[in-house]
DNA sequence: TGGTAGAGGCTTTTT
DNA sequence: GCCTCTACCA
């Protein structure tokens, strides 16, 4: 042992905080983790130092991650320091971990192993088919979205259909109850289990098989949970399951950084995370390694505006570094601009593009900043959106393939059986899935065994899908995933659905491409290379979990997917009243405390270089609103600030236009005068600012030649706008059509 | 049964 | 402002 010491101590370099942490074995521990303070390390090198030096074996230990990309990272550590053993390391998130326990234990969770994963879409369709299948107040119906989600908020916060049933009210929560039964018994029907049963099932399995629980709690000696603050009950009640007995259970998190409430998700969880456990040790880790003096400071200023806290200060031996930035645009365009702005002049200052990262509230956020992106020769990423899996296109081929693996999924059935059309409309399906139900079978069956009750034309080209259909089953019995996807494209005839019926059928052919080539780069990693297989990492991954942060590329997400992760610069942007602290959160003093720890987060990730952005005017669906600087901005101290916020609020009350910050200053600074910011912001509309200190962008006509750095040449098509709004429309010699933001393309005309 | 146009909802955040 | 669903007609 003293040989594997000498090559890599898990306690080198630790403080006697995180030392503390790490050693202690047995026995519950909190460690109260400030953002930036190693909680990662911490955990990562806990793990190795149970391996190492107090011969617990791989297979003994359990930890919770919150996203698979976290897993994968901590695994990737833990390779570097105690190689080899680790496959039989269970490290994941807690819905990835669900789904290893229920394969092994099929039959227990009420469905078989094969269980299709329903992802929210999924759920929706659902909850859509029980609604147009029983009749239901209009009262009801009105919002299938927000039942599904009352429907996943009881399922976390542990209450069955019947305890709904119970404490009804009126009759509408008697018919919600109702339906919330009837969603239980059609995914059992359909052998498929939503998100949340991932976890609820194995609770289930827990409390009705004691021997089952008692298998898990006897095999896993060591439970570890990250991002603690962000558990909900039932990921509690799973928690508390496999670890009663032993009670070795360490778990990190900030009060602070509880940013999931709405999830289900509870601080009470840390906050009463002793009396739960008693004899609990508590450790707090309160040196920052990430951020400057000054950015501590600001957070924690900031913070401290919460009442329901822990309370902790962050402190860092670091440098006081530079102060925080403010920028205060007309409009979102406008913040667009300027963000670019500062983008391009903390990479004139050294800053790599990858080491930054623009931050908003919510998604709709990201158009405007791709709009001007897109104009601008700077290669960035969005995380989230609309999600990949989550295109119709995609889902629609990935429907066979659920339906391929398991055929009693009536949900995606009814999605692909007339799709690409072949004329099995609406009556059909539905007098099918009727017919199904009278006999107690499934809608497959009827349709394999050729469904004598359907007649006429309807009964040819059921026949046919019939063909397809086993076709397709026999096909993807013998082959791997890949294979299967590229068949079902093809027996389909997909992508010719996609040119004679969708308008952008380019980009939809492009995403089914992409689609093919991820069930490719899936089976050239995995070891089981199944549908099934496939299926299942398809359903449980996150946007987060593919953000590759070493790519060179700035990125652009929410800050709830900004958790967990550090950059040099951070651009916090929309902070206004209404979108942070959001408008459904604003007239309840405890959400607006958790929209102050979401800019806490924010703030948080950035180790030298803040910025804090805010427009006066926005647009939101459809109609412009007003922009007021959000309270949050008020909580950080003038002292923290490069500029006083009243004047830079003064400065953009009057919606005279946007400002626009010099491109001589020094990265972290905004321009040091607004009254020549003032005027600036007069002559914006007359005389564009280039990028960086280079003059005034050329002014292009259409039919004019030009030379861009990455594409070459081309011909000016088309003019648009004014101004540091003027856009370029090219054609470029190679074929292409771009349009760029004329003052940042990196262009010009060539005679 | 399939195509189209208009209405209506949505957007807070996600495993 | 955009997407999805519904109603209605061919």
């Amino acid at each position: 042992m003293a040989d594997a010491t000498m090559q890599h101590d898990p306690l080198a370099g630790l403080n006697e905080r995180q030392r503390e942490a790490v050693t202690a074995i047995d026995g519950p521990v909190l460690v109260i983790a400030g953002a930036g303070s190693g909680k990662t390390r911490v955990l990562t090198e806990r793990i190795a130092h149970l391996l190492r030096d107090h011969g617990v074996a791989p297979w003994e230990i359990l930890a919770f991650t919150f996203t698979n990309k976290a897993a994968r990272e901590m695994k990737a550590r833990l390779e570097r320091s105690c190689p080899g053993a680790l496959e039989a390391l269970w490290v994941g998130t807690f819905h990835a971990t669900g789904v290893r326990i229920l394969r092994r234990h099929g039959g227990a969770s009420g469905v078989g192993r094969d269980f299709s994963i329903y992802d929210a879409d999924d759920s929706l369709g659902v909850v859509k088919q029980i609604l147009s299948d029983h009749v239901m107040d209009a009262q009801v119906a009105r919002s299938p979205r927000a039942l599904r989600d009352r429907i996943s908020r009881y399922k976390n916060d542990l209450v069955t259909p019947e305890q709904v049933l119970e404490s009804a009210r009126n009759r509408i929560d008697e018919k919600i109850a109702l339906l919330y039964r009837e969603y239980e018994r059609t995914l059992r029907r359909n052998n498929a289990l939503d998100f949340d049963d991932l976890i609820a099932r194995v609770v289930e399995l827990f409390a009705t098989s004691d021997e089952a629980r008692a298998a898990y709690a006897r095999r896993f000696h060591y439970i570890l949970v990250d991002e603690f603050q962000d558990t909900n009950p039932i990921q509690m009640a799973m928690i508390d399951g496999l670890s009663s007995h032993h009670r070795n259970l360490f778990v990190v998190g900030d009060d602070d950084q509880s940013i999931y409430s709405w999830r289900g998700a509870r601080v009470r969880h840390i906050l009463e995370f002793e009396d739960l456990y008693a004899g609990t040790r508590v450790i707090r880790l309160e040196q920052n390694y990430r951020s400057t003096q000054t950015i501590l400071d600001a957070a924690n200023q900031v913070i401290a505006h919460n009442v329901g806290r822990k309370g902790k200060n962050l402190w860092t031996d670091g440098e006081r570094g530079e102060r925080i930035g403010l920028i205060a645009s007309m409009d979102e365009e406008g913040e667009a601009v300027n963000v670019l702005q500062v983008v391009r002049e903390l990479v004139e200052g050294g800053v790599k593009l990858r080491d930054i990262a623009v931050l908003y509230r919510t998604n709709a956020q990201s158009r405007s900043l791709e709009d001007v992106l897109k104009m601008g020769s700077l290669p960035y990423q969005i995380v989230g959106g609309v999600r990949f899996y989550e295109r119709t296109e995609v889902r629609d081929v990935l429907a066979y393939c659920k339906v391929l693996v398991n055929p009693a999924d009536s949900v995606n059935l009814r999605r692909i059986i007339n799709v690409p059309r072949r004329g099995i409309g609406k009556a059909t399906a539905e007098r099918l899935e009727a017919l199904a139900a009278e006999k107690g079978t499934t809608v497959i069956d009827l349709v394999r065994a050729g469904a004598p009750e359907i007649t006429g034309a309807a009964a040819t080209r059921l026949a046919e899908f019939a063909r397809l259909y086993a076709e397709l089953e026999r096909f993807a019995a013998q082959h791997v995933a890949p294979q299967v996807v590229e068949r079902i494209v093809e027996a389909t005839a997909y992508m010719r659905h996609l040119k004679e019926h969708t308008a952008d059928h380019e980009s939809r052919v492009e995403n089914v491409e992409e689609f093919i080539s991820a069930a490719h780069a899936f089976a050239e990693s995995a070891e089981d290379k199944s549908l099934r297989a496939f299926l299942e990492e398809v359903a449980l991954v996150a946007d987060i979990d593919a953000v590759d942060l070493e790519s060179g590329q700035l990125t652009l997400m929410t800050l709830h997917n900004a958790k967990g992760l550090e950059f040099d610069a951070v651009i916090v942007t929309g902070l206004e009243e209404g979108l942070l602290p959001h408008y459904n959160s604003i007239d309840d003093a405890e959400a607006v405390e958790e929209e102050r720890r979401l800019f806490y987060v924010g703030m948080t990730r950035a180790r030298e270089h803040l910025y804090l952005s805010w427009a006066n005017m926005r647009r939101r669906l459809g109609q412009i609103e007003g922009g007021i600087p959000s309270r949050f901005l008020h909580e950080v101290p003038d002292a923290c600030l490069a500029h006083p916020l009243g004047s830079m609020v003064r400065a953009t009350s009057g919606g005279r236009g946007m400002l626009d910050f010099g491109g001589d200053e020094p990265a972290a600074q905004v321009h040091p005068d607004y009254e020549s910011m003032s005027q600036e912001v007069g002559a914006a509309g007359a005389t564009p600012r280039a990028a960086g200190a280079s003059g005034t962008a050329p002014s292009y006509r259409v039919g004019m030649r030009i030379r861009h750095r990455s594409y070459g040449g081309g011909v000016v098509r088309r003019v648009e706008g004014s101004g540091e709004h003027t856009r370029v429309t090219v054609i470029f010699d190679s074929g292409g059509e771009r349009k760029f933001l004329a003052q940042f393309a990196p262009m010009r005309p060539t005679r």
